[in-house]
DNA sequence: AGTGATGTGGGTAACGTTTTCCAAATGTTT
DNA sequence: AAACATTTGGAAAACGTTACCCACATCACT
């Protein structure tokens, strides 16, 4: 009795045509629950492959139909509020042939050009671009070649869907709560946006907008100040240190993003301040670490999770119909009052 | 003039060979630097390539060649120690031709069933498994179909290379730390585990062994005390509760995972336990949340970015030499001494 | 009975590469 | 000069699937 080859070859459509005593393009077509097939049919080819095991080649796929493959472009794995995305994603994917590929550590548009030709050249059905960096123009060129939805990017090209947050509103949030709670020296901490087009799409951007112009509705404008650093931890970390630093140092700190706000806790416990007894620490994207108890960051909620399970829907829609209009989702934000505000001492 | 149509068709092969006056072959040989080309040719071609702006399909090549796609399949993307393997794995495949996509959310055998055949049907040319929960039959016959390299697995398989962290020694580690501070009575959180046939092999089960064996090593044999929970936040907590209703409780629980760790500081705080002056806590996975200040979790580190980078030059020389024995490489832990741990009182 | 619509199934040409071959030209040894 | 090896390039057959047709049978109306 002969053993398994050392490499066995591949079950391909033709054993399972060959098996079930019909055509190629039966199979083809039952796989693809396409017009055109008898339920005896069916059942028929679906028992051929049951039996050898058969799994159609998505190489060979790609090259005359979809591939089910939908990728998304991660900026960071690290970033919490992009995991409660992905998870958003998945469970929408859940149950449909899909099956979704991620990239991660794209920082620049060079590497973000790279990955997003690399997922087209694998021919994948969509693209998710979470908070990409990359120009319009780029974005646009990828959503030509690929049903694209764009993740955290307040543009508005024809070409593919947007979600995004209400960043501008969400960062109001956070200043009408410190001033409610009776702050004035209120400091911002912002990632550092040069690019003049990309100004007005960055959701950072819009935080910091959104902080100032509330600033200014409450009378505040002489105690806006804003340290322009990163959304990392580091970038907290060290904004925070800019702003101890200042002659009169603020007496809350709101960071336009939650892993900043951690940092900003590490450079306060550091100085020997205690949170919120000193100082008040605000961040924004609710992530999961934000809720636990030993952190319990006041912060502003964007429902990662709902972003995705929206990204999906769309990206699928889009799919089924390549040339529709294209929307753009904006949620409402709301706040998240925990333990790292209060009164100003 | 002629506007872009609609949907540009893609630049093939075909293309450049006519633009450059040569064959597809001589295109595909230049383009692989295979042997059979001169060097006029060669500078042809790419003048053609670069004019052009073509790009390869890798669709078209899963067909019959590599795809210069590398897999690999994450647990979950929250596990900041994956991250720190991913970065690893990035940094070396960095400047080669590969290009990686990951998956993530495999949280039992059947879907990281799914996973891995997935990556098979799209002719991955090789795949990095991280902490796989699949049987050892399962993981003999993904690698038989492709080049593999499986992390966090003490198996030994001669079909697929490991790239490992001497659990035993970690756990004896934080063993040595505690009895060296003075402890006697240390108690153990695992993560059941009832599969025999991956007892042998899953980090877990030898972070228990590694306990068990130092305890015995420091004469402590009689206070053994092992909570079989699982490694999560709840079973860190519930172990903690089994523990601390002993007739005598331990001086000092070792958790065997951070997550867990975090769970038993939470059971802690609420029995009215102050630590570490009540109650010494060790985790294992030094996470980045054991690292911040407010938790500062005595753990041990396992380098996760040497991992990586071990792991990525193993598959590629295993892509490289497919039949080529296995190894397995074992890394050694570091121990991460913070303030959850002190004398007894 | 004739006509058209509908349902069912298959033949075959793509899709864009790589991988054999094979032929011609050129170089090298006897 | 003959015989042989090496280099250089191309033709054509895969690879596994789907899309586009076409053929045939059946059915419902005039």
């Amino acid at each position: 009795m002969p053993q398994h080859p050392a490499t066995a070859r591949r079950v391909t459509i033709v054993d399972v045509a060959r098996h079930a005593g019909v055509s190629t393009t039966a199979v083809s077509k039952v796989l693809r629950n396409a017009y055109g097939t008898s339920p005896q049919m069916r059942s028929r080819v679906r028992a051929a492959v049951d039996q050898l095991g058969y799994r159609p080649s998505a190489a060979a796929r790609a090259l005359r139909g979809r591939t089910h493959t939908l990728g998304v472009m991660l900026p960071d794995v690290r970033n919490p509020f992009f995991a409660d995305i992905l998870d958003g994603v998945a469970e929408h994917l859940d149950g449909t042939e899909y099956q979704l590929f991620m990239t991660s550590g794209c920082d620049d548009a060079a590497s973000e050009a790279r990955v997003t030709e690399a997922m087209i050249d694998r021919s994948m059905d969509g693209l998710i671009l979470i908070a990409p960096v990359s120009s319009p123009a780029r974005l646009d060129h990828v959503a030509q070649a690929v049903p694209t939805v764009v993740i955290g990017r307040h543009s508005r090209s024809s070409r593919y869907d947007t979600v995004n947050d209400d960043d501008f509103a969400g960062a109001a949030l956070v200043v009408d709560h410190l001033v409610a709670l009776g702050h004035r020296r209120i400091a911002h901490i912002e990632h550092r946006e040069t690019d003049p087009v990309r100004l007005a799409e960055m959701p950072n951007a819009l935080r910091a907008d959104g902080y100032r112009h509330a600033m200014r509705r409450h009378g505040l404008a002489g105690h806006i100040d804003v340290a322009a650093t990163t959304y990392t931890r580091d970038g907290g970390y060290h904004g925070a240190q800019l702003l101890l630093a200042r002659r009169t140092p603020p007496t809350a700190i709101f960071a336009g993003a939650d892993v900043a706000a951690l940092g900003v806790l590490d450079a306060l416990t550091e100085a020997g301040l205690s949170v919120p007894g000193d100082i008040s620490v605000a961040g924004y994207d609710n992530i999961t670490l934000a809720g636990f108890r030993t952190i319990s960051l006041t912060t502003v909620d964007q429902d990662g999770h709902h972003v995705g399970v929206t990204a999906a829907r769309l990206l699928l829609d889009r799919i089924a119909a390549p040339g529709r209009p294209a929307t753009q989702v904006r949620s409402a934000p709301t706040p998240v009052l925990r333990g790292t505000t209060a009164p100003p001492r």
